[in-house]
Parts: C-alpha cells; sequence; structure tokens
DNA sequence: TTGTATGCGTTATCAT
DNA sequence: ATGATAACGCATACAA
C-alpha cells in the first residue's frame, strides 16, 4: 500500500504537508499543491480508512440494522437511506437482526460505526438503551419504543390502520379479518389498534379468532389467509400489517380460485414498489419509505454533529392507495 | 472510549497483556486473564477496530459490488453471502454500482476492504484489472470477464439457455422471442447464445425482430412483452434472461388478459424465491444463487490467505424447473 | 509469565 | 508556506 509519506518523498516535501494539500486546505502555495497532486496520482495513492479513522475518531461509516433483505421491504427502506447517506459523505454498513440470530451490542461498538440507524427493534429491546449508555448516536426509524429519548422516524400507522377501517366500512364490509404484524413491534401493534377503534368507531366488530399477530412475511400471509378463509363464515376483508402479508394473501387467494378485489377485499399497508404490479394492484396505504429512509439519515448525521440536544421526533402521514383488491363485499353486489 | 490501556490500568497489568489476554493467546496465567476479563467487562471494553486494522494491515470487511438491492435478484445472492462471509469471521460492505453512478476504483482501495466480490461487472469493465494492478484480492461472482485470470464462480449460462430451447422446441413452439439480458454482460450473451444455439440444433429460427437485449429488470421485461406481443404474428413463446424480467412479462401478459402457461409460455431464469410464488409458478432453470454465494466467499477468504496460486474457475451446473407457464402452442392444442 | 518499545498511516499542534 | 512531532489504539518482536 502506498502512503502519503511515499507521496512526499516523491514530490520532495513533508508528510504533513501532503495531508493537508490532499485535503485542499489553505496555506499551501499552488505550485506545491500540484506537485503533490501529481506524485499522488503517479502512485495511485489513496489515504489510508484505518489511519484517518483512528487520528480523527471518525470513520464516516453508519451501520444500519435490519432484518434481512429477502424479505423486499427492506431494501425499499435500506436503499433510499444509502443513497442519502451517500449525499451525505457516509457509508453504509448492512447489520442484519433476525430473532434467530440476535444482534450483540459489540458489533456496534467497535468504533467502526458513527452512528446507528435500528429500523427492525421490538418494544422491549435493550439495543436502544445499550447504544445510549455508550454514547453511541442512533435513530429510530419505523419503530418506536415506549419511554426512550431517542431521534425517531415513523409513520402514524395508528391513523393507517383508521383509514383502512374507514375504507372497509364504507365500502360495506361487516365479516373483516386482520393478519396484523408481530405484537411486539410498535408497527404492528399500532396499525392493530388504529384498525380496531376505526372499526368501534363504525359499529363494526373484529372477532378475535379473525384477527392474527404474525412475522411480515409472504409465507405468514399465505398461512394466515389460507386459513381464515377456511372458517365457517370466513371475513369478505382482510387488512393485512404490511404488503408482504398481502401478497401472500393475494397468492392465498388465488390458490383457491378465487380474485382479489372481487370475491375478496384484500388491504396491504406501505405501498412498496410490487404492490402496483399488475397481478397485484393492491390497495394499500402509502408508507412513504423513501421520506423515512431520508428523514432517518438526516436526523442521524445531525445527531452525530451534536450528541446533546433534544431527540427529535418525525411523523409521516399515511395516505390511501386505491387500486384494485377492493371492493363491496360479494354478497351485497349479489343483492343489488 | 474504552482502550486496552484503560483495562490494563484497572487490572494492574500492561497493555500488551490486555491485548493477548483478550486473545486467547497462550502464556498468560488463569489468573491474570480472569482478572483481565473481569476488568474488561467491567469498562465495557471492545477493541477499536481502526487501531487494530491499524496494526495488522487487515479489516476482515469485504466489499460486494453489486446494483441495488430493489431488484429482487440480488438480494438472494447477496444474503447466502452474508451469512457465508459471518460463518468466516467477515463483515460485508454493500456497494452498489449502477450505469448511473458508476463505481470509481479509489471506493475500494482506501484499505477498508480485505477483498472485493464484484456481481455486475460488464464484459469491458476496467474494474477487476484495476484491483488486480492494487493487488486486492477479488472474485468475479456471476459475472465473467473475457482474457482475465481471475477466480470465479458463474452457472453454465450457455447450457441454461440451451435447456429452454430444448423445453420449447419439445412443447413445439416455433415462434419463439427472447427478452435477453443486457449485451454487455456474460450472463446476458452466454444464455442468449446458449438459447440460439439450442433452437438452431433443433431448426427453429429466432428471428431478429423477436429478440432484445434489455436491463434485469422488472419495468423491461414489461415494455418488451407488450411490443413482441403487438407485432403482427406474435410469439406463442419468450424466454426472458431472468426471472425479474420474467416478472415482468408475466404481468404484461396478464394485463393483456392473458394466462402465462395457457395463451403463451413465458420461460424465467435464476429460480428466485418469488418466482414460486402462486401467482407466478414461472417455470425457469435454477440458478444456484446460493451456491454461487457460498462458493464465491469461500473462494475470495482463500485467495486472501494465498494471494498467489492459481485462479480457479467453478462452473454450477442449471437446472430445469418445471411450473406452470410453459405449455404447447395455443394453436396446436386447438388443432388436436 | 509479564513488561517495554516500536510501528501501522493519518490528522493536528506547534515551531520555524 | 512548510516541517517536525505527537497522538490515536492496537499488535507484536524483543527483553526480562
Amino acid at each position: 500500500m502506498t502512503t502519503s509519506h511515499d507521496v512526499a518523498k516523491l514530490a520532495g516535501v513533508s508528510q504533513s504537508t501532503v495531508s493537508r494539500a490532499l485535503r485542499g486546505l489553505p496555506g499551501i502555495s499552488e505550485k506545491t499543491r500540484l506537485q503533490i497532486q501529481r506524485a499522488a496520482e503517479m502512485l495511485a495513492y489513496v489515504p489510508s480508512d484505518a489511519g484517518r479513522s483512528l487520528s480523527t475518531k471518525r470513520t464516516r461509516v453508519i451501520g444500519v440494522v435490519s432484518a434481512e433483505l429477502t424479505n423486499p421491504f427492506f431494501p425499499e427502506l435500506v436503499e433510499p437511506m444509502r443513497a442519502e447517506f451517500e449525499r451525505l459523505g457516509y457509508r453504509m454498513l448492512l447489520i442484519p437482526d433476525s430473532s434467530e440470530n440476535p444482534l450483540e451490542i459489540d458489533r456496534l461498538a467497535d468504533g467502526t460505526l458513527d452512528g446507528v440507524i435500528l429500523t427492525t427493534v421490538v418494544l422491549g429491546s435493550q439495543l436502544p438503551h445499550r447504544l445510549a449508555a455508550r454514547k453511541i448516536p442512533f435513530v429510530l426509524a419505523n419503530r418506536e419504543i415506549d419511554g426512550i429519548q431517542a431521534d425517531t422516524v415513523v409513520l402514524d400507522n395508528q391513523l393507517g390502520g383508521k383509514i383502512v377501517a374507514s375504507l372497509l366500512a364504507d365500502l360495506g364490509h361487516e365479516k373483516v379479518a386482520a393478519i396484523l404484524g408481530p405484537a411486539d413491534t410498535s408497527v404492528g401493534r399500532d396499525r392493530g389498534t388504529g384498525f380496531q377503534q376505526g372499526l368501534s368507531e363504525r359499529r363494526i366488530a373484529l372477532l378475535p379468532e379473525r384477527v392474527r399477530n404474525e412475522p411480515f412475511t409472504y409465507s405468514a400471509g399465505h398461512k394466515a389467509t389460507i386459513e381464515l378463509l377456511a372458517a365457517a363464515e370466513p371475513p369478505t376483508a382482510i387488512f393485512c400489517g404490511n404488503d408482504v402479508i398481502a401478497f401472500g394473501a393475494c397468492n392465498a387467494v388465488a390458490s383457491l380460485g378465487l380474485i382479489p378485489g372481487h370475491d375478496i377485499t384484500i388491504i396491504g399497508f406501505d405501498n412498496i414498489e410490487m404492490s402496483d404490479w399488475d397481478l397485484f394492484r393492491i390497495t394499500t396505504v402509502n408508507g412513504d419509505l423513501k421520506g423515512m429512509a431520508e428523514n432517518a439519515a438526516r436526523l442521524l448525521i445531525r445527531r452525530i454533529a451534536s450528541p446533546d440536544g433534544a431527540p427529535e421526533r418525525i411523523t409521516l402521514e399515511p395516505e390511501l392507495i386505491l387500486r384494485a383488491t377492493h371492493a363491496p363485499p360479494l354478497g351485497m353486489r349479489l343483492r343489488a
């Protein structure tokens, strides 16, 4: 590896001069700056990251903790995040966290990271507190934790759930079901309570046997849907905790020979790209993942710049996206 | 941040003793090792990555260059890669490379990376040569470059294309089309030439107006399919360069009111998870992404251990996965 | 078994 | 405008 000393030797100056020249600091004559730049180019010199980090105590690397990327939700959150970090001059290190393979704090605390974004944290998690204890800047994205002072970016999930309830009520559904996310995530919980509230306001009952808490996965949505539809009195509408669950639901419905938006109503949540594919065209709630990602990134960079100062909490607005998987209950239409 | 010096002070030993004790090196009495471990725990000590890297000249970070993760192909390649690297004691840094935002070599050469995996390299790319020139260990995964000596893991794409051609011939198709990948990728090229060869062996013509080179994306597959089917004599079968293109094709077909596997045959390639969803059930060729990922990771780690030694080239075998999107041409069945 | 001393490549302070 | 020098936190060769 070629170092700044090599460049210094070739350019006939001191190492410290090289460092300043290449960083564009003032107090260097144009002549020597040019010499140094030429020398650096000849040697294909690239400053050592480790050396710089050791000296500056900063790495310009952000850790993003998320579940596995094969769940199509995460790429859509993580990709704009990466892009925003890049604009801000940071790199992103993806750190997986799953229930099978839970993340230990040490992986975040070896000084590799200038900051951390948590996207998968469960309600009782100690991770945020541990990060706070070690004074590692972090931001909660798409998740909240009760009783913690921390920068947070979330959708108004409760409102989102309510919006869906209103839609189903307006359509005339009475036998509704819900495949919510896990109960130990704020997203799963809040979308569920909002949905519940919205339904009661419209005097619609949500029977316990028609409510499920499941992982945010295709297969969970598929399986739960099959089971819900096997009941003596199957629901005429299913609210899914996110689009990925809804994909499972749509596929399950299709495998039964039914058509979403005709025989049954399926509502998703998040509005990820795939939900607009012709074969799905899922009616859903926009989760503004891009806005979430970008705000989280900016919040974190600001927190790194000024570690003290009151935590900020950004709430994004949900928005109903009407597509092709909602309709009045079939019975009602037949009667008409 | 707490350093090994802090631990040393608290444990009443020297810094070097701490370093050795915590790494489990021999030549430390059990008594002091215990003291040191306790001290380290009390202080929540985690060794600094930058310090270690600077000293050892190794970072245990691997860079994986790929396209954007919102293309569902990449998570399925990248996720098992990450898992394998983790088993091998390495971390993975995702480095995006797109035509809009091409990767500069310096991002790979700042010493942050012990090695690199290239998954998106185009045929004329200089990147591999530049990496070789700087002696940065690297492996080509899912891509090859003509005339370069480098560790490589690829599928036998040409054979894969041939297999598809045989299938279409056996089914009796005569008007076939292909939406191949980009012509400047080995994957796009080899699957195409294999397909061509297979067809000529069976005396089936592949008309130029029925062959397209497109990006490996949903929207490209969608658009190309619409256009191909708008011809005066539309094809009865479309070979897609990968499953993502095939998703676009299936959705396009659906939007025209046709059913894949009934009105038209759609063949994919790679066998990513989604291709087995009920709504798709795409007949495809297994690309063994997991095998590719794991072999690439292992090859790279071996290369890092011994930088010299002949490059290895691993070729994985394609395998036809018969599902629901293939059928004899409709005309033939109507005649029967 | 333990300690001392040095170097890794950078940034940053202090002279000149 | 430039150079000498001291950290940064670790690993490691050498001494004791």
